[in-house]
DNA sequence: CTGGGGTTCTACAACGATTGACATGGCCTG
DNA sequence: CAGGCCATGTCAATCGTTGTAGAACCCCAG
């Protein structure tokens, strides 16, 4: 049914050990029985079987990428970058969709499916997984997104602090003086660390700092940045700017504006982060800090292979993503 | 190192036979033994080691999707719910992204991944694969989206003659008169396809049917959805009303218009195809076919995982996937 | 022409799980 | 008490590939 190593050597006349010298590139080969055996890989089409190889090697050339859930715009085009970056090195990337059970758990359950995988990519929207890898099973992992207070791992992030503190100082530079901020989450994740961003600029600017401002909402989606939004139009004293810390939340942001019938950015400044293809395309176009998307994945998958193929002890790599304030109609009369 | 059968069977004070017996639901094992097998594995957290496993029993429980582009807003729900449903069943979802590259080439060249995955479902977006499988290394495929003429593959898909009748059958009723066609595509794709239940529609209402409102461009993206737009408002006689074949056009369009000061749905009314996320959010919010995506998901796993199971020489399936209309702002004054 | 050193290739045993044939002993039934 | 079923154990083979060890060969120096 399915070719195998000794059809080919038999075709090609040698033991099987030397066709997959040939294969594993071997150095010590005569170029005739090289060519002879590429001749029948191709002749017969042959293709070595993963299980097999993976089995005796111990390594497969599978990496997991786990995040929150990959129909969100943020995390579906981080998965297509990340996969890009792995089958330009030749490694297949398995997507993970933790869909909020607390993800470290989880991956432990799923005990890195069965060995099968070489190492993870590892993208927690809130909660950072402080205790994964204590195991012995510990494989590689990479962690993307803020970090977590006493992290072990390599990691893979913008400074978020440094950004929200760009893009709210982008708001207070064009007027605005009651700046508020939609995505302020409890513990030490996201929201965390951009609001500690916001409120530097804040202060730095020399503008009060309203707690009313500030709000948590339960979720990094439309629905959450539409409610946020409500609230803070609901306000004796509304804002002139927001800061959404991510784009979904900003966009629900814009639908509640519109709803309401004010101007964006005469009434109401927006601001998202994460730059969506979705904020490219709205009107008004959302003003977003930008990441590096290409270079977060290129880095994080070259990171994690340096760490699956060697230097297993090696300090850990922190690195920070570039990005780029985008400034769009949201912001720009 | 890893826990393997042998050291569960140590522990459990049986042979290795009997606990692979009890992971593999052999029946006759007393409760007492499944018990002493069952402890002694949760207590090692032993992993079957999947590559031994499909190896010998040449099945992965691997399955694969491929999609063109993974970061394309319908092509994300597709995966998470396809992903969904397979994990609800024990199976895993490796999502591959054609990019473009003729992917029933690109199927056979990844050489279904060196025999780990156990099938595919393939939604190609415009080129339809006639000839995948004619290779003897067949696996079972189960084909989303349009179905090539002579197909032989079990198939999925939304009726898109029916529905994109009833999307411009709905423009028609609130007395639209010129409807334009934003999507026409070459070929037997998803675009000729929704250009006939376009083209009937017209008929049935006793329209004209005027070519220079089909526009064919030259994806499916914003960007194309936005040119389109621009070229119909620079005719003579613009439209009052454009259906557009999917959503991503439909917000590409809704840009234009915006751009153009013109109001929708007043000035021109505008429905979509796919139902993303980003339409249900946009304003003004976008009228658009909605497909049961988690139907789809469901039937297209269930379909696939029978053919892999049992009965590969079992009749072709066609099923046809339930679809509403949603009627938002963007018709709807 | 003989022996050492390198090159080129081969035989064999693993990797971990599964499966089949078969043996064993215990218990129940008739 | 014999025959049958049940629950398990033993043993060996198998899936396809690769690492280890070593065999066979060639070339050249002494």
């Amino acid at each position: 049914m399915t070719t195998r190593l000794s059809d080919v050597a038999a075709r090609a006349g040698v033991s099987v050990k030397t066709v997959s010298n040939v294969i594993n590139d071997y150095p010590h080969i005569t170029s005739q029985t090289r060519a002879k055996v590429e001749a029948a890989i191709a002749a017969l089409d042959y293709k070595p079987n993963v299980s097999a190889r993976s089995l005796r090697k111990g390594r497969s050339d599978f990496i997991a990428l786990a995040i929150p859930e990959m129909a969100s715009p943020y995390f579906a085009e981080l998965g297509a970058a990340v996969s890009r970056a792995a089958k330009k090195r030749g490694i297949t990337v398995l997507i993970d969709q933790t869909e909020g059970e607390s993800a470290a758990e989880k991956l432990v359950l799923d005990g890195m499916r069965g060995q099968l995988i070489d190492g993870i990519i590892f993208s927690p929207i809130t909660t950072a997984p402080t205790r994964i890898g204590t195991a012995g099973t510990a494989k590689p992992l990479v962690l993307l997104g803020e970090r977590p207070a006493g992290g072990t791992f390599d990691h893979v992030a913008v400074d978020s602090v440094k950004a929200s503190f760009d893009a709210t100082t982008h708001l207070v530079s064009i007027g605005r003086r009651r700046i508020a901020a939609i995505g302020v989450g409890g513990g030490a994740g996201t929201g965390a660390v951009r609001r500690k961003g916001y409120r530097k600029a804040l202060k730095a600017a020399g503008l009060p700092h309203d707690p009313a401002l500030e709000l948590a909402g339960t979720g990094y989606h439309r629905p959450d940045g539409a409610a946020s939004m409500r609230a803070l139009l609901a306000l004796p004293e509304p804002p002139d700017a927001v800061f959404c810390f991510n784009d979904l939340l900003a966009l629900g942001a814009l639908r509640t504006l519109a709803d309401a019938g004010l101007s964006v950015p005469d009434d109401v400044a927006v601001v998202g982060f994460d730059d969506i293809e979705d904020g490219r395309y709205h009107s008004p176009s959302l003003t977003t800090i930008s990441p590096d998307k290409e270079w977060l994945a290129e880095n994080a998958v070259g990171l994690l292979l340096e760490r699956i193929s060697g230097n297993a002890e090696a300090a850990r790599r922190d690195l920070s993503v570039p990005y780029t304030l985008e400034i769009r109609e949201s912001t720009a009369g």
